[in-house]
DNA sequence: GCAAAAGTGTTCCAGGTACACCCATGC
DNA sequence: GCATGGGTGTACCTGGAACACTTTTGC
């Protein structure tokens, strides 16, 4: 038995899909593509592409967002969701793809690539928006569940917002993603409680309508939050 | 433009490897397999295999357990745990794996395959265990990781036990795991307050050893625990 | 009886909810 | 002044930690 009966037989092609959230107009939204070639042309889908040669997933994930954003990494919370394979899930063959979920705040006008006919942002709300090609829509789901789940017990709501924020802002940030209201007085208890959520700026606040104006702050250095924010 | 342009290249090789955790004399152990063949030959391993072409990758994760422990899916649990794919975690070329993780009760005897040249429980206790082949230390580490987490908010312990169960056989899986005692009577309460966690088959218990013969219970349908028992 | 494990009761306290109330700003 | 959002104070309550105490078994 020589070496050579051991060669690598390459069984699929790897991909990674991204799950890119970001708030804007009160809502929830998802960075979508429309898909210029078949299977599913004209059908939007989720912004994905084949992992190169040199990269690992992660490179690979976060290659996609800056292409697909002009994001880099670091400014844009990125981390893995999960793996899907499903034999059919592509109807050209064995697919698997490496899903990413990605949060970042409402900056940039995303720009449809080579493979795009068309980028944008979308509602996750499954009625006001198209529906997805492959099985985005799963994907999409697993995504948007993550990041309620992650928002209770870590400090990636900041990763929604631009600094300086206010605690309002904040605030807004779980009650969009939640779909729920949070108490104002004791949210803000909550967040100044622990230890490293948001530091102030000493900054004040641009006085943008009625109200008194609100401190301005930053993210801090925690990235666990004991106790955590527990959704009602 | 041909449909025959899009032709699918295929870039790697797809595997699933197995984190098997289990409890037996007193410790958490992990199931190893010593790698037959090259690269890595000789060295202790997860198990683990390529994904194939009919399988969707649970499936393929649920094969390689039943092959290597007897084991059918239902009677353990079974959860994607994380993909890897650094282009250089395996020297024979671009090797993804989906990595799952497994809880089950300390039964069967593992059987050595055909890859392997010997298989076995090991502590996870990085002092009292080989050192893994590839990068499957990480992958065991967080495998661990998310059992420890999971205990916290859902009723997987009892996975670790065969029915029936006393509830200080369910506390020593708690304490096994986190590695840190638990006090008994709260334990108890929490356990019982969680509707649908146990419920009691009315059995008496063993009188095994000295003291008080305890109740038996077995697993009830409840998933997710609300309020969680939480790490000390 | 003694030791050991099961099981019950009780006290104390941290953290959450709800809500009243004051502060600073625009109009 | 009035409306609005920012920010503080407080009373109530739930759930967890700690620990005393009783029960049932083996020896």
């Amino acid at each position: 038995v020589t070496a050579e009966a051991d060669e690598l037989v390459l069984n699929a092609a790897v991909t990674t899909d991204l799950v890119v959230l970001t708030i804007a107009s009160g809502a929830l939204q998802v960075l979508l593509v429309k898909r210029a070639r078949p299977p599913f042309r004209g059908r939007w889908a989720l912004p994905g592409g084949f992992v190169l040669p040199n990269e690992d997933l992660a490179g690979a994930a976060a290659r996609e967002l800056r292409e697909e954003t002009g994001m880099v990494a670091p400014s844009a919370h990125l981390e893995q969701l999960a793996s899907y394979g499903a034999p059919k899930r592509d109807p050209r063959g064995r697919i698997v793809t490496v899903a990413y979920l990605a949060l970042m705040a409402d900056l940039p006008e995303p720009v449809a690539d080579t493979d795009a006919a068309d980028a944008g942002w979308h509602p996750v709300d499954v009625d006001a928006r198209p529906r997805l090609a492959f099985d985005h829509e799963t994907i999409l789901g697993d995504g948007v569940e993550r990041a309620r789940a992650k928002l209770e017990y870590s400090s990636l709501a900041a990763s929604f917002l631009t600094e300086p924020f206010t605690l309002s802002d904040l605030r807004r940030v779980y009650e969009i993603v939640w779909g729920s209201e949070l108490e104002a007085s004791n949210f803000r208890r909550k967040v100044l409680a622990t230890e490293g959520f948001v530091v102030p700026t000493g900054g004040s606040a641009p006085a943008e309508g009625r109200g008194r104006p609100a401190a301005l702050y930053r993210r801090g250095e925690a990235v666990h939050l004991n106790p955590p924010i527990l959704r009602p």
